[in-house]
DNA sequence: TAACTTATGTCATACGATGACAGATGACAA
DNA sequence: TTGTCATCTGTCATCGTATGACATAAGTTA
């Protein structure tokens, strides 16, 4: 990895750690793309050359997650029930969580209370999480053999990705990521007991 | 109704179909609100005061939709089960659906071809719907006696909302409004039919 | 008709976002 | 080390969304 490589990546964690605390400090809306700029000491172009924009800031997490989604669900065997895969696929969104790195972690944990003081945000990230379900339905649709446009496939996406959202949602105040696994695992464990066995086949 | 008031109501219209007409067109991206407002022949300042931004457009059937459900849900006896609550106030708005004016259910036509050729805008709309699930989540939670972070009541408006949502993305060019009201209903069908008895209470 | 309320147009301004271009900086071979 | 090349960066220009301030025009009411 060469200096230049390095460097962009060190520019990169500048300007997502200086637009999380700004956020965090001012709230979301009042600050600039010209300030988090600032405090990098990086022009404002720069900023849209390493985030498409002031949203996926907040955002970038998601897409992560929806990566590993996507992969977890490919690898899966094809006779395995659809909403049983989507569940594994959430478990590795959380596994990843549990093996980031200490500042992987706290950005996390301030991405989660930006989250909470500014709802409109969950409203966006969900906004963000619409293409990623059209994915993984075409994906489901195509592993049950089901035209792309089948209801219960997008049923299944639809009521898994719901489930991953209330269990992110919790207002706890967690303090470490052990809180927020266990409540996901806890509302995982609600909505696999909450479906009759076999309704995803 | 003064002159005054029905001349406001008229140029909102105007200002409404001609974006729906504009948005079909050339597309949602492509049109300026300098357009939308140059047709009806008003100044763009004047489409912000009629609607609170060019998404709120697109927006506008929603908005109207969780009112529904809201006084839907409200009307409810307390001692139903959660989600057959949920459940009618979705199918109070199928019914507004059925019994709009002509007028309405074009727009309401367009509307839904406007989404489907652009699936962005189905991202915006869930976003703006999160707001709403919380209000409801707060009804529900409240009606089961339970505490507003009780993840059964998010995960019960959660999935009622997704299953909504799959009812109304439905990939196929309906002509009139009773083939969306029967996909809707299909959908419904689909997730009571998946749930354990007794689950929502 | 006069006095009022309210809607509208015309500024001005802020912010997000993108394209074009020139200069700075790191990468790499001779 | 130096020269060449690729790439990153800042500056400038521009567009579109959105909001506040203020004067004017229109409808309302006495």
């Amino acid at each position: 990895m060469g200096l230049r490589e390095r460097k962009k990546e060190k520019t990169r964690l500048a300007l997502l750690d200086a637009a999380l605390d700004l956020f965090l400090e001012q709230g979301y809306d009042a600050t600039t793309v010209e300030q988090i700029a600032g405090v990098v000491d990086v022009s404002p172009r720069t900023f849209f050359r390493y985030f498409s924009s002031k949203e996926s800031i907040p955002l970038w997490f998601h897409e992560q997650g929806e990566e590993t989604m996507t992969e977890t669900l490919d690898s899966r065997p094809a006779d395995e029930p659809a909403f049983t895969s989507m569940t594994h696929a959430l478990r590795a969104v959380i596994h990843d969580m549990q093996g980031s790195t200490p500042e992987d972690t706290e950005r996390f944990l301030k991405l989660r209370k930006l989250f909470e003081t500014n709802p409109a945000l969950v409203g966006k990230s969900v906004a963000r999480g619409t293409a990623a379900e059209l994915r993984l339905t075409e994906i489901i649709a195509r592993r049950r053999g089901a035209d792309p446009a089948d209801q219960l496939s997008h049923l299944i996406v639809a009521w898994a990705m719901a489930t991953m959202r209330v269990g992110f949602e919790c207002p706890y105040e967690p303090t470490n990521i052990r809180a927020i696994v266990e409540r996901m695992e806890q509302t995982l464990a609600i909505a696999e007991n909450s479906l009759k066995p076999g309704w995803d086949t």
